[in-house]
DNA sequence: CACGAATATTTCTTGACAAGAATAGTCGTG
DNA sequence: CACGACTATTCTTGTCAAGAAATATTCGTG
């Protein structure tokens, strides 16, 4: 749960997440939609994969990027403890 | 949305915002149950006011602290839009 | 009104981490 | 098989945040 909010707490790690959202991506368009550079991208996914946020797909010289289920799914679960605050 | 997420991101914060989730305590309870020095335990939650986590109510010399629903709405609303994923 | 309990704030040190720049690895194609 | 496209890794540097220790603040009580 920590490695899944940490991940998901430095802002363009957010933005990446959030890119991947709307379905898989290669590197190279998520360098250029977030008009960063692409070590730092690579980085960023390194860190994504390393918390188990991201799984990687090879395609010739493209490497395709895409979430995975569980962490979300287990951020589901932890929030739903919280639903009595507000029911 | 950061905001909430960098400030759950830490594991004593973690540990303290758990705690508050079976109802508001003062600080002294909060120290000795997570084994902490009472400067970090203020320094924490001073955090997690500032991210809009919690709530004080001052009572004599004691601070009562208690969770806000608020965040924990928006981190829900947030992840309904990754229901997709898994469904 | 001095004292003690409860909590907050300050200062300092140290470790983690993100960005930048340079470089290395991988793969298809001519 | 050399080249270019695409991506990953390394190294360095600056910044920020967490922990420790000391101190300040607030409030009820004798």
């Amino acid at each position: 749960m920590i490695t899944t909010l940490r991940a998901l707490a430095e802002p363009h790690r957010f933005q990446i997440v959030e890119l991947l959202r709307d379905g898989p991506r290669p590197v190279g368009d998520m360098v250029h939609r977030l008009r960063l550079r692409q070590p730092q991208v690579s980085k960023h996914l390194r860190v994504l994969s390393d918390a188990g946020l991201v799984d990687v797909r090879v395609d010739a010289q493209r490497r395709i990027y895409a979430l995975r289920p569980a962490p979300f799914q287990e951020l589901e679960v932890w929030l739903e403890r919280y639903r009595r605050l507000w029911e």
